[in-house]
DNA sequence: CTGAAAGCGCTTACAG
DNA sequence: CTGAAAGCGCTTACAG
């Protein structure tokens, strides 16, 4: 027996067939304790591992999941957000939970390789996270769909078809901001980040956010609405453009906490203080928040929740089971900090 | 052909084997031309994809190499150490650039799993990163030694094997930081860290600044060190705890940035000022360095570099390929900012 | 350059 | 409860 024992090796060892130690050691009703005792222990004793390259073609399924993080090609290679990276870490332990490996991929929007995974049998499911462009996912939601490939996506939602989405509520954590911006008595607002369907997350925290504002007679003009994609840069120059018209307001919301902090470093610069000039406020509560100066206050989306939904949602997929939209919904949490006293 | 298509299915339609087609497709020379493209345009037609399980346990391997995250004990779930989720961002690439996938798994330095990997032939090798305690790695390292595990580690050294080890010249990275402090006049000097076997790379950092110190005839008092795991609240207790004991100093060097910004809070709450009072420099340079008040100086490790060495390392060492030392030392880079003016 | 055949190490009907 | 047998979908000697 030179390289790896295989079950016939422990098959001969333990005096039982082949079936019988994989049976056993796959905890089959069909094996007597005593025969599984045996088979388990010879098993520990050959440092007997079943193949899974084997098992998983024979049994036609993989046990792993992939993740695929998709970034704004704009984003430099290791300034990854670290927010994906909080939820990548909760994927993991959720996965490891449900016995599933993960794969893992970060990826610019430009290429297919996320296909790959599940037609290729390495994975039984797709995990889709990242804040790219929603109008660059489409066809690659068509082309998911089209092949049959079970997938679940973080934040975006795919067409008529709800049960592939896992998300915060969006909507319900801008119009917090509203009402803490309310409660400050601070409602002329910019907001920096992108309006448009490009980016449904960012929208749908504008729209929360505008229209608790329109239901206390104020809203977000025009002119104060910035756009910028999710990054410390994006933020602080989008603001700058504002500064640099003139335009004044004395409360932001950044749609993310990138954005806040790139927002917070404009200000700064051109002399305005935070939180006594201009209150700001942005949304993920990445780890930064909490050290950055002043402290950002900001709105919570709690990735171990939000992983563990993703992965239980996906697994419910693969095996056909009914999603519960309820249990497709992260509330969003906010979280008060220094710069908007 | 109902169900996903085989080589077979390819076969049939272009009117060769199906060892044609495997041969075809996996690009080997013994394939004419006009043959190629045939294969080629029918698999594209067909939406055909190899089985991966099969031509892995075919082809005993699998192209795949997993990572593992070991972290702090005490370190809380959603708390991983943003330096090693850049390196996941760099190995991720550096994978994918050599067309291996990854597979990842976060745990707690109690479980076994790694073994798993290579020995159920999941992955061909296996990629430790992580700050956690040394002393508990070493039976590990055994274990993965005496499997003839492929296996290359950032940081803590495999004794005897230092092909094994990526890592980053952390004694260079010390004395950078001990010139530093000689150029500013402060030789006043705090470690926070560990500087005990338990830490390698920490103690290196401390060996190379403390060895410099001495060659200008200073050195760390031994009262004026604390130690700290690597997180922004044991570096915020440890300096808490000097500053308890009326401990003084004019410079601090924390071994990881996550110290050295818990160093700082602990400073700024006891009315220090940072830079004038006590000057600060980290290790790492994670991205959050450059968003705290004041911006941290600190010695850069770039992680782009570290994952992609780790990766051609741990391929040569699959491939049995000499591997080359000097390739496994990254350099470190001095990041001035305002810490530390 | 191509094809027929063996076999990678399992899981799972099928028969008892 | 157990065993003998088929077969998952490939890769790769072997023969031509």
């Amino acid at each position: 027996m030179k390289g790896k024992p295989t079950s016939f090796d422990i098959a001969h060892h333990a005096g039982v067939s082949q079936s019988t130690v994989s049976r056993a050691l796959r905890g089959s009703p069909l094996v007597s304790e005593e025969t599984r005792k045996k088979v388990a222990e010879v098993a520990r004793k050959l440092n007997y591992k079943v193949d899974k390259n084997a098992s998983n073609l024979r049994a036609q399924q993989s046990s792993t999941l992939a993740v695929l993080l998709y970034e704004d090609p704009t984003t430099d290679d290791s300034q990854i957000n670290p927010f994906f990276l909080s939820m990548l870490g909760s994927i993991t332990r959720a996965c490891a939970k449900e016995g599933y490996d993960l794969l893992v991929s970060f990826q610019s929007s430009s290429n297919d390789w996320h296909v790959d995974y599940a037609e290729s049998h390495r994975a039984d499911g797709i995990i889709l996270l990242g804040y790219g462009d929603y109008i660059d996912y489409r066809p690659k939601f068509e082309r998911l769909l089209a092949t049959k490939t079970k997938f679940v996506c973080w934040g975006a939602c795919v067409d008529g078809r709800p049960e592939l989405t896992v998300s915060c509520d969006n909507q319900l954590g801008g119009s917090l901001v509203a009402d803490h911006f309310i409660d400050l008595c601070r409602t002329d607002c910019a907001f920096i980040g992108d309006t448009s369907h490009h980016s449904p997350e960012f929208s749908a925290r504008f729209q929360g956010f505008e229209t608790r504002l329109q239901a206390h007679g104020k809203h977000v003009s025009e002119r104060k609405i910035a756009t910028a994609i999710s990054t410390e840069e994006s933020g602080y120059q989008a603001t700058k453009s504002l500064l640099a018209n003139n335009i004044t307001f004395n409360a932001l919301f950044g749609a993310s906490d990138l954005i806040a902090i790139g927002a917070i470093r404009a200000l700064q610069e051109s002399g305005l203080r935070v939180p006594q000039d201009v209150a700001v406020v942005g949304f993920d509560d990445i780890p930064m928040a909490r050290f950055c100066t002043p402290q950002l206050s900001t709105v919570q989306q709690n990735t171990t929740v939000a992983g563990q939904m993703l992965v239980d949602n996906l697994l419910n997929l693969i095996s056909e089971q009914e999603i519960d939209l309820n249990k497709s919904i992260l509330p969003p949490k906010l979280m008060l900090r220094q710069s908007s006293q």
